[in-house]
DNA sequence: GTCTATATAGCGATAGAC
DNA sequence: GTCTATCGCTATATAGAC
């Protein structure tokens, strides 16, 4: 855990966002400890000055990956303000978020689709790394929930509302293929649009 | 291509199976020979009978899942029903598609997003499956713009209103562990609902 | 068509010089 | 803190017996 300053300025920052760009482009099986070091601007065996193992660094890397996410999204909420702004915000940070850091996204969609964690037996991060989301999965659902309070929606789920919209903004990379004309404001207006009427408003 | 049977009924098509399985599970780099012929009741070297590599495997089983999704789908669809109904057949068979071959759906998902078959230099195979995911997106575009025909709903783009649906039933795993008391139909129709409301139908 | 044995190559990680 | 050299291991793929 360290001091949280995200990894420092030097060698050991610069790994942490090759383990980002690599494994997220091409997994973690496939990128070597020479591919990551190289897009250090150093060998292979300087990674060990920093990290104890490849595992470690995946650990490091999406730990901080997901802090980033946290603070750019969950952590930018204000409680006390209206809950239809207060999800409007959660949503267009959470787009924004994708399309800013698009590589960083990916690779920890990637990764934690893949449980990739439990399988190199790293529980702890496995489990602290989906509290995070389940965070996240439940500020959505109670912003939704206090938004039905205001104008009735009775048929929905709200957990199921939360989870669509979350797969959604997951997506954004896609879209801005298939619409690449449209700035990350005008994509991520676009979700709005999209995340109103999934919640049943007009 | 061979004859288009699927993989035979023998080692070979126990193999795509293998393949389908573990690929999916723990990705390839990660899946050994051993592994996949582990899974099909031979040793490794049994393998190199049926297929001239690990990345022929890979080809051959990504392909054969996104024809049988493509049946499943795609080619289930009758253009000349009304185009509500073609919505909600589309809609419903893919949710019901990925519940029923989860691990096949969730292989050709991981698969896809992360460029594996560009990064083994499978170009030709890439093209073929993009192909493929290219069509059953125009065929929902379509359906979306015949239901807008009927009743407009002009400030909508259906090419983004078809991502939006796809990306919600691609993640219908995830609803699965948050909603384990409902049975396929029951999340295929709650799925369809909030595909109603994404396209701005009441 | 499957096996055992093996060739060949590349990986993660360490030792020790600088 | 980084390097060169190397260990130990495992992977894909092949050869040849059955």
């Amino acid at each position: 855990m360290r001091g949280g300053d995200g990894g420092g300025t030097d060698t050991r920052s610069r790994l942490l966002v090759a383990a980002i760009e690599l494994f997220g482009a091409r997994g973690f099986d496939s990128t070597t400890m020479k591919d990551l070091g190289a897009h250090a601007g150093v060998g292979a065996p300087a990674a060990y000055n920093h990290f104890a193992s490849k595992d470690e660094i995946l650990v490091e890397a999406v730990t901080w990956a997901m802090e980033a996410f946290a603070d750019a999204v969950t952590r930018a909420d204000v409680p006390t303000a209206p809950a239809l702004e207060r999800l409007e915000r959660v949503v267009v940070n959470h787009v924004l978020w994708q399309i800013e850091h698009f590589r960083l996204a990916r690779a920890n969609d990637l990764l934690i689709s893949s449980d990739l964690l439990l399988r190199i037996g790293q529980r702890e991060a496995y489990r602290r790394i989906r509290g995070m989301l389940r965070a996240h999965l439940d500020l959505v659902t109670g912003i939704i929930e206090q938004i039905w309070q205001q104008s009735p929606q009775p048929k929905l789920n709200a957990r199921l509302c939360a989870l669509a919209i979350g797969s959604i903004c997951d997506d954004v990379v896609k879209w801005y293929r298939a619409n690449g004309k449209s700035s990350p404001e005008e994509i991520a207006a676009t979700f709005w649009g999209f995340s109103r009427r999934v919640i049943g408003l007009s």
